[in-house]
DNA sequence: TAAAATAGTCGACGCTATGGACTATCCATA
DNA sequence: TATGGATAGTCCATAGCGTCGACTATTTTA
């Protein structure tokens, strides 16, 4: 492959991801969920998101989000609240059944990564940190 | 939240993955390929996989392969190549079509990574790509 | 007040993903 | 060497994901 410095950054973000992305779909699945439900889900938790925020925040159409969301409230996992202040807009807000799965998801996912770096020093372990966090903001363009 | 440290690194993982998320499905659809269709020809491109492998690097069932081989076939993307040695296996190859559109997706999450970078001081960026390729091993259960 | 922009919904369509049943092939080992 | 078990791919049915275009209701702006 005879990679260049730059390919080798491209090569092992890839890797990374890929990995999580693994974790993600397998541990969603375990709790009866799609990765897709399990992020917005996620997204649900602490604000409480219009069907507009969901659609940016996944990446999605808007249009993807009716059917999410029926499919997430048909199982009692969330209720649609309409906005006070733009009667346009729907919001959506956990039941307590919904946040308890979501806490498993987001325990499992915690547990399974801290293990995976529970060898690592806590030194090298804060240098990464601080440079995923440097990446995630140049990531965001 | 008050994040504990070990908090602090998941949620930075997750960032990141994240991001690369929304790049992949938006690169992947302006080529008109979906994101699993871009990663199958991903793999396919230096090894001639068979379906059972694509299907764990895949992270999904073995039944869904076919149908996805199937599509990219269609569209004159790859062929399928019976193995010489095992009969039952089928292998997966490029064709020079596949080979162009594969090369056409890396190159775009290529230089959108790294100009996304590319303010980064070298000796910055030497310290990600080695503290991810530790994270990477550690990651592979 | 009329026109334009925004938020969500619906229907049609194709892609993704799984589980179960099936065929063909390989590989033990008796 | 036969036969039983494991493996590789396929097909079907079913459910979920994702987009586009058209539509209604509600703001916003001109």
């Amino acid at each position: 492959m005879a990679a260049a410095p730059d390919d080798e950054l491209v090569e092992t973000l890839i890797g990374v991801f890929m990995e999580i992305d693994g974790l993600f779909s397998t541990t969603s699945r375990g709790l009866g969920l799609t990765p897709q439900q399990a992020q917005l889900l996620c997204f649900a938790q602490h604000l409480q998101p219009s069907f507009g925020e969901l659609a940016t925040l996944l990446h999605c159409d808007k249009t993807n989000i009716t059917g999410l969301v029926d499919r997430l409230q048909r199982r009692g996992l969330l209720t649609r609240q309409p906005d006070p202040n733009d009667r346009r807009m729907t919001r959506v807000h956990l039941t307590p059944q919904g946040e308890a799965v979501t806490g498993q998801f987001q325990q499992a996912i915690n547990t399974t990564l801290t293990t995976r770096f529970s060898s690592w020093p806590s030194t090298q372990r804060d240098s990464l940190v601080h440079l995923l966090q440097s990446a995630a903001t140049a990531l965001r363009p």
